[in-house]
DNA sequence: GTTCCTGCAAAAGCTTTGCAGAAGA
DNA sequence: TCTTCTGCAAAGCTTTTGCAGGAAC
């Protein structure tokens, strides 16, 4: 995974959009933290280093990179849009408690079944929900 | 599936929910179109029937049969929540050119993968997007 | 000088909340 | 009578749009 200015200054180049500190700094902001965040919290992760920033260009900026593939949309809950940068196919698990987002892998292969043999698929999403390992802890503690 | 008005009555007292007109009607519109309906889209074929109708109701109704078990949330595309009443897992696929959504059978068992060992997963959904054959034929005549 | 980007303000759209009246037990 | 449900109106949020100023080349 590409992570310095530098290099993803490169990846911006080869899919032709235009270099900006705004724009380097939200794709930064989703390789360093791969943590799926949404609009409000890459705003206000910026916002420390980019007093001036506003939540239109972080809106316009993740547009372009999704448009542009670098970047792809996660809707495992309503109203609560997440970006993540990694392209791969994975699954995520969304922790009913604490809310943190888990990458897993899966066999997308498996999935294929004959029913879809006519359809012309472009897009696979897996979402999981429950609680995750430190929550169950967190609970059989205060039992 | 049930479908006539007092199978749904019958659900709706098992599960100790109080029977109105309305609610029989949003439980009747999932229930016969399984065309995994939107708020709106509910709020318009039932407005015919009861032109008193309110999209409030609509919302109550729904969260009401949500947490009760009967319905399910399907949220694969941002900002267009639907509603499911085959609580069977199943996989979603979403034509991008016409908006259909389809049913396809999964085995959800071959996703579960040593990674969520220690997650307890209490809820499982499949995304695919693409082209249905349909709109893959049109495409194809207009060439 | 021209083009594109940024960011404020306003608008749009969906969902929730407050509340008064109506319906039902 | 008492409880619950309905539906209008308003509020709350997220996201989009319009537009003027500014930066970059």
């Amino acid at each position: 995974m590409k992570s310095s200015l530098e290099e993803l200054e490169k990846e911006l180049k080869i899919r032709n959009i235009n270099i900006s500190y705004q724009r380097l700094k939200v794709l930064e902001c989703l390789t360093l933290n791969h943590c799926h965040p949404t609009v409000d919290q890459i705003f206000t992760a910026l916002h420390k280093d980019i007093p001036t920033l506003s939540k239109t260009t972080v809106y316009n900026t993740l547009r372009i990179l999704v448009d542009a593939g670098m970047v792809r949309v996660i809707t495992i809950e309503e109203h609560e849009t997440r970006y993540d940068i990694d392209m791969e196919n994975h699954g995520h698990f969304k922790c009913e408690s604490c809310g943190m987002i888990y990458d897993f892998s899966i066999d997308i292969d498996l999935l294929t079944c004959d029913e879809l043999s006519n359809f012309e698929v472009n897009d696979q999403n897996v979402y999981f929900k429950g609680i995750c390992p430190g929550c169950l802890s967190n609970i059989n503690q205060n039992k």
